[in-house]
DNA sequence: ATAATATGCAACTAAAAAGTTGCATATTAA
DNA sequence: TTAATATGCAACTTTTTAGTTGCATATTAT
């Protein structure tokens, strides 16, 4: 299967999911599905597939309550990009102008 | 089209282009993409369409000289990334426990 | 008990992405 | 100039993803 980041990566990179990921965030209690589908213009089904991606992401937790299941964000799983970005940083200013200096010296 | 942050997280959410990023930000000098598709087990044409995805995301810049094609890594684009992320840090311990609550009261 | 509501599952279509091969062109080396 | 190298472009196949509809099931309200 997907490892973890990337399961996190492709389910941020749908802008319908950033928006699902965002309402949730901003909601002040849980939401079941169908009070999040009636936000969205789309079938409760297809909400339902971004919420699963979502969840498989670790980026949603989902409970049950009789006949109903709400979400709930997990923003705090954005941690593990922070993770993965911080290994970059200390690249961010000495690869600045490597290109240019590259294509012009030799 | 897409945005800029959507075509950030689409180019690092897949694995291969992942790891093309990450030849490029430790290689010490630009790279050919001859050069960066030797290293990996995909045709060079391939390759080619990866290199495209993270150059038209700013992670990774593109210059000519001669017949070839030199690419280095611009991690800072990833700066992006992190701007999108600070606006849910605020919200990681608050959220923490709201759906058990959610689901146990009331 | 009956009806309405909330949901999952499965099958399906449509669109996007990943990856390939073949060919054309420009540059460099012999 | 001829051959080799580096590359782009276009067409194509395969796989994945997004989204739909229909049906079944469980829970709640009347």
């Amino acid at each position: 299967m997907q490892d973890k980041i990337t399961k996190i990566f492709k389910a941020i990179a749908d802008p319908t999911r950033r928006e699902i990921f965002h309402a949730l965030v901003l909601a002040s209690t849980a939401l079941s599905i169908t009070q999040i589908s009636s936000q969205f213009d789309m079938s409760r089904q297809g909400l339902t597939k971004h919420i699963k991606t979502l969840e498989e992401a670790g980026l949603v937790y989902i409970g049950s309550k009789g006949r109903e299941r709400f979400c709930n964000a997990n923003p705090k799983q954005l941690q593990e990009v922070n993770k993965w970005i911080k290994f970059y940083e200390q690249f961010w200013d000495d690869k600045l102008d490597n290109l240019d200096r590259f294509l012009n010296d030799s």
